[in-house]
DNA sequence: AACACGGGGTA
DNA sequence: TACCCAGTGTT
């Protein structure tokens, strides 16, 4: 009788021969620049979410050296309803200083490899195995909750000591000598079968071993300790207009969105009813001058992991750009597209 | 160790 | 609504 490990992984490779249907355009690949830029758009992000983004990447960017010389702006436009921009900042800061500092070429040791930003200990050892087939076993979303299952550990994977124990799980299970294909198959078995939500155990080829699947744990395993707490915020965007130019910001304060643009922003701790007058007095108030012209849009709403955004949109024309108003940019109306915006604002923008 | 960071899919 | 997704960076 065979030890679990190597048990599970016989069966996890015998699956991903017979049974694996997934299929994504980065499979296979072992280009470094290729895996580092899927992984990258890839974190916390579902494949057939990921995969245009991909493909566009390489489409305008089919070499690091291209992205590393391309514009920031260009480059969020084109990361522009992907959410979490930071990655999009790290992208370019990892791919300027290998193209400029390291020739273009990715380090492939661990030590090294860890450094560059935007670059943990998952995408890490996803580099190190499909690009370099180095023994490094990824630990996801997917890892985490198979490993849970087949072993029935109940540690908590968002716990520093489920961070460790599921790393140390992982590697036993790796199979050394085919990493990146084992890798790639404990992902898809488990964005396939062994889902979060209705898995399939009833055909699947690990029941007969799988920890959770015989003591009737499936819909509890893995444990995650993990509560969000979620605030409402009650923003106003003031579409500011001066002749044929729009006013927008880059926001820059540590908070979310950050690197993206907007309109002028109005916040506020309580919800506001804004209505002709209310807008009328504000501009007079704030920018000591009367607009021309105002349209206050539906109040919208979006869900964010951490915050509800309650949301609107009010078009405002002067006949001047008020001199008391800190402007920072004021750009054509037909060139508002250019320039990467929160989804809320890139709907507005194609379809006012 | 705890928390923030987006947008979309699923039940 | 609540949870999750090829996680990482900051405090």
């Amino acid at each position: 009788m065979k030890n679990k490990p190597a048990r599970f992984r016989k069966n996890l490779l015998s699956w991903n021969e017979t049974s694996n249907k997934r299929s994504m355009p980065w499979k296979g690949v072992k280009d470094p620049y290729k895996i580092w830029l899927s992984e990258i758009i890839l974190q916390q992000t579902r494949v057939e979410q990921g995969r245009k983004y991909y493909e566009s990447f390489l489409e305008a960017f089919p070499a690091i050296g291209d992205l590393a010389k391309a514009g920031d702006e260009s480059v969020f436009k084109l990361w522009e309803g992907l959410g979490y921009y930071n990655r999009c900042k790290n992208l370019l800061k990892t791919a300027r200083e290998i193209y400029f500092e390291k020739g273009g070429i990715f380090p492939d040791a661990y030590e090294d490899i860890i450094q560059l930003k935007g670059i943990g200990p998952y995408t890490a050892a996803a580099m190190l195995s499909f690009a370099f087939n180095k023994p490094y076993a990824v630990v996801d979303g997917n890892v985490f909750r198979v490993l849970a299952r087949i072993y029935g550990i109940d540690t908590p994977i968002d716990s520093t000591e489920g961070k460790k124990y599921f790393t140390d799980l992982a590697h036993q299970n790796l199979d050394k000598k085919l990493p990146g294909v084992y890798n790639q198959a404990i992902m898809d078995f488990g964005a396939t079968v062994c889902k979060p939500a209705k898995p399939e155990c009833n055909n699947c080829i690990m029941n007969s071993f799988c920890a959770a699947y015989l003591n009737g744990l499936v819909n509890h395993l893995p444990v995650k300790d993990n509560i969000i707490r979620k605030k409402i915020r009650h923003l106003t965007w003031l579409k500011i207009s001066a002749g044929n130019k729009v006013l927008i910001y880059k926001r820059t304060a540590n908070d979310i969105w950050q690197n993206l643009y907007e309109f002028y922003l109005v916040e506020k701790e309580e919800k506001t009813d804004w209505n002709i007058e209310s807008v009328k007095d504000f501009c007079n108030h704030v920018f000591s001058m009367n607009p021309q012209q105002i349209n206050i849009l539906p109040k919208t709403e979006q869900q964010l992991t951490h915050q509800k955004i309650k949301a609107q949109i009010i078009e405002i024309d002067f006949t001047e750009a008020p001199g008391t108003l800190h402007a920072q940019q004021w750009v054509e109306e037909d060139v508002l597209k250019q320039f990467a915006f929160p989804k809320l604002l890139a709907a507005y923008l194609d379809e006012p």
